[in-house]
DNA sequence: TCGGTTCTACGAAAAAATTCGTAGAAAAAA
DNA sequence: TTTTTTCTACGAATTTTTTCGTAGAACCGA
């Protein structure tokens, strides 16, 4: 019932999984390397890039992403095509609230300020954001 | 320059530091464990509670660090006291800029989102975050 | 001064996450 | 049919992170 928490490596899979919808190990294996070439030429990003993944390596991220129960996956043929069994928004959820935890120690607030302080966002999601406020502040006028 | 990418555990000792400045290997160690002791209690926590580290262990991680460039030390007779050498802002900056890619696929406001449905945040921190919008939405009233 | 405690340094074990090589079966191409 | 490519399974090497044992020096109280 708990999900269980997929590493960085797995997370990418499941990305890719939940955009593309039931795929092969070949065809998430490849996007995945494509996904990462163009990471590293975007100079925005960060972290180091990983390199290109082997075809076994993909392999066998996605059998033991089977063992955890993060995707299904069903026989065709001779080949495998796999599912993600995890919804991407309980995903996000589980992931946020250790972030919150581990980073910010528990507020959320904190964190909003920061994201929404170094991070592009449009006038249309800053709308959808005051409209959430208006409805949490709706439910909990507290304090 | 570029600061470098704390682990989990590096994380919690560089909390330790910045709320209670520089600090001794024995004060951080006593902290940690205490604070982990209170956080296994608290039935919130999803991620499964560390055990309380040992004092070496500790001692270790802030070598480490130290070797890093994380933390500052300075001699104080035979003990060591050790300072955070990273901002706290700029680290939670780091962080979420590559938790907010790996998790959120590059967007903020969707992270925004989800804290705010699943974490509470008072009516004051609201009113901080729109202020923040507000603020947002002069500078770039893109889109 | 003696014995127990508290430091640091260091190496290395243990655990977790990632990567890949090899083998054998099935499929596709030649 | 023969050869080449494409799968899965599996074990194990590598890398990263975390943990700890041991040793020797400094300190402290009796």
């Amino acid at each position: 019932m708990p999900i269980n928490k997929p590493t960085d490596s797995e997370l990418e899979i499941l990305h890719i999984l939940w955009e593309k919808g039931p795929s092969t190990v070949r065809t998430v294996n490849d996007l995945l390397n494509e996904r990462r070439k163009s990471n590293a030429m975007a100079a925005r990003n960060v972290a180091k890039p990983k390199e290109s993944a082997g075809y076994t390596t993909t392999l066998k991220l996605m059998q033991i992403m089977f063992e955890k129960g993060l995707v299904s996956r069903e026989e065709d043929g001779r080949t495998h095509v796999y599912a993600a069994a995890v919804r991407e928004e309980d995903t996000q959820s589980l992931l946020l609230q250790q972030f919150v935890d581990n980073t910010f120690r528990g507020s959320a607030a904190r964190l909003v300020m920061q994201a929404l302080g170094s991070h592009e966002a449009s006038s249309e999601e800053l709308d959808e954001i005051k409209a959430l406020i208006a409805q949490l502040e709706q439910q909990q006028p507290k304090s």
